[in-house]
DNA sequence: GCCAACGTTGGC
DNA sequence: GCCAACGTTGGC
């Protein structure tokens, strides 16, 4: 799951230790949160838009796929004035913080790695901002990442 | 339903 | 700030 570190970044989620991810407004990342995410599944935690690109730490998720709030709030950034409240077009998930890595996988060697060869995220031209990780490569990531205790 | 125009994302 | 990639919009 990506997030540009400036709205919201790794520490930002180990000091509140779970976040609604809300603003979610693109239909495919829509369709994998409310259709394939399980409570339990691991998060790798992406700093998109940075000086340094890439994987920052882990969390977990947290709640079943809701209706996201900030899409019937006026106020919010993330208001949709289309949506209705007896027909939700937008959904989140909680994601809860699951440890923040000593040193972050970098974009750079996500590419070189060959064991993340096929990783949708890395997939040239990709903008989805909630991508699945197969297993494999989740690992490989968390294991590179190193996660403080 | 096609597709040009436009907007957004995100690496560089 | 540039621009490739791709999603969305809206005229027809």
């Amino acid at each position: 799951m990506k997030s540009e570190p400036e709205d919201f970044s790794i520490d930002d989620l180990a000091r509140v230790e779970r976040e609604p991810w809300s603003g979610v407004r693109n239909y495919q990342a829509r369709n994998y949160m409310r259709d394939e995410m399980k409570v339990g599944d691991g998060v790798l935690f992406y700093h998109s838009s940075c000086a340094v690109p890439g994987v920052y730490g882990l969390g977990k998720v947290a709640t079943e796929a809701y209706p996201d709030p900030t899409q019937f709030d006026r106020r919010s950034d993330y208001h949709d004035p289309e949506s209705k409240h007896d027909e939700p077009r937008w959904y989140v998930v909680d994601v809860a913080y699951d440890g923040t890595f000593t040193t972050p996988v970098t974009l750079d060697a996500m590419k070189a790695d060959p064991k993340l060869d096929g990783m949708l995220a890395l997939k040239r031209g990709n903008r989805l901002s909630i991508t699945p990780v197969d297993r494999s490569h989740y690992a490989r990531v968390a294991a590179l990442g190193n996660r403080k205790r």
